[in-house]
Order: C-alpha cells, then structure tokens, then sequence
DNA sequence: CTAATGTCTCTAGTAGCTATAGCTGCAAGA
DNA sequence: TCTTGCAGCTATAGCTACTAGAGACATTAG
C-alpha cells in the first residue's frame, strides 16, 4: 500500500491534485491509516496512470471520467471510446489551425517592426486596427500556457 | 456617444465583458447618462478595439494592459511592445508544437482501433500505460475549447 | 525524544470570462 | 398616459483544473 506521497511521485501527479481527483469522484475514497491516512493498492495507482495520462493528451476531466466509466466495462463495444478520442484529436487539430493563423498574423507584425518609436509602430498600430490583418484570426480567446 | 450595448456590438464584445474590462482597470471608467448609464466615446471604441483584437491574437489580459499602457506614450522606443509580441509568438509555437506531438499520439490510438470490445481497445490500452506511447507529450494540460 | 518531513482538512486564489437575480431606465405603441 | 419590453444597473456565484496557504496531526530518522 501507498501514502498519497508516493503514489504521487510514481504516477507523476501532484499530492493535492490526487485528493483534488478524490474530492470530483474522478478517484474512488482510499482505505485509511490508523492514523487517517489515505493508503492505496495498485488498482488506483493504475486508475491515476491512466488519468494522468490523459490529461497529459489534453481530455477535459469529463471525458476522462468517460473513459474511466468505459473501461470498467470491458464487454461493451469500444464505439464509445473510439468517438471521444476521435473527438479530442478533432478538437486538438482546429486548435493547431487555429494557432497558426495567430502564428502568421503575429510574424508578420513582428517582422514589420522598424524598431522605432511607439509612435510608428507596427505591432501597436496592428493591434488597433485589426483591418490590417490578412485572416479573420477572430474567434479566439484561450489562455497560452 | 454611445451606450454599452452599442459599444459591444460595434466591437464585437458581449457587454458583461466589457463591464468586466472596466472593473479589471482595462477600461476607465466611462462618463455616466443622467440615468447612471455608461456612456462612450471614440477613444473608448478604440481602446476596446485595440484590447479585442490583441485578445483574439491570444495576448493574455496582463500583456495586454502592458501593451494599452506603451500605446499611450508614442515617444518610447517600441522596444517593449516588440518584445511582448515575440513573447507571444514565441508562446504560440511552443504551443503548436505541444499539440502536434498529441495530434500524432492521438492519430495513433484511434488509427490502432479495430472497433471490437474495450477489453481489446487499442484507446483505452494506451491511455492506460504511457509506455506505448512514442514521445513524452507528458507536461500538457489546458482545456480544449 | 526530538526534529523534520508528510499528511490531514478547509479555504481561497488563478484566468477570463459567463450566468443569474433582482432592480431601474428608457423608448415606442395603444 | 400607461404599459410593455428590452436595455442597463449592481452584486454574487459559477466555470476548468488546479495551486497555495494555514494550522493541526502522523510518521519516521537520528
């Protein structure tokens, strides 16, 4: 049996994160210690594994708690599966489109940059105008790192 | 003048948002009608202009306030603005990068899928050991949409 | 035995909004 | 003039997926 330590440096996730994972049912309550310590066996180890891992795919939790739902049941067709992986390698595809619009927009401001004063600067001038933009990049929004 | 609601749609941002600008110091503080409704001017529509556009090209709200703030001295060198930029450029392709290696991995799965039961799911096989995996994609997260 | 580290619960904070509740302002039609 | 209905107001809470902190208890190395 593991304390929530080392399962956490074995799979790789934080120590608040894995009870962060209990507390949204996405990890079943551990057995405790006598002393009120979560302990944990190989079956959550493997369950965190394959959290950890899809996180790492970028699936939103929700999917995640598909999956894991899906993998309990072993019988059933992997239809199911097949959809939401496909649906996450659909939404991480438009995302890379997405960004290299904002990749070329944003070279080409760079590029343009005589390095001059605020005045007559591209990048600034670009921003405000956004008519200056060779693609309707605009539909955004989404934090960068 | 004009009042939020035709501020928003002329820029292209919901009014909650914009209120939302204001109260983060984004936006000043706009005149009041004598009904206590905000009121706006050109500069306003602007600076408005200027922040969505900068949000659509993904620049965080920070760098943005950064880069409203160089704008209203054109007498500085536009060294800054250059470097908040290339910052973002550089922010961006990391990105793309990053996702490209999970497109792969992705493509991966659901190409291995041959559409039986979970219990021989190439998808749920692999989410659940990393090991099968080609690249380290590992150091992910953030949503997808 | 003591000190250091690990773990416990609980709360609050992050980014960038969005949604809701419950109120008031304002313009146009009957 | 009344009323209807949309637009606007404030304030609070919610979203994702965590992360950070406080203050107390458990465990372990020396």
């Amino acid at each position: 049996m593991l304390t929530i330590g080392k399962l956490a440096a074995e799979t790789g996730v934080k120590v608040p994160t894995v009870r962060y994972y209990e507390q949204i049912g996405l990890l079943p309550p551990p057995e405790r210690s006598s002393g009120n310590q979560r302990l944990y066996g190989p079956l959550a180890r493997q369950r965190l594994a394959f959290i950890r891992h899809s996180r790492a795919l970028g699936f939103p939790l929700d999917a995640i708690r598909d999956l894991l739902s899906l993998s309990d049941r072993p019988d059933l067709p992997c239809s199911a599966a097949d959809a939401i992986a496909k649906a996450q390698l659909a939404a991480v595809q438009a995302r890379i489109a997405q960004l290299k619009a904002l990749e070329l927009e944003l070279q080409r401001m760079v590029i343009q940059c005589a390095h001059g004063t605020i005045a007559d600067c591209r990048v600034i001038e670009v921003l405000g105008d956004h008519g200056q933009c060779a693609h309707d990049h605009h539909a955004v929004a989404e934090p960068m790192e």
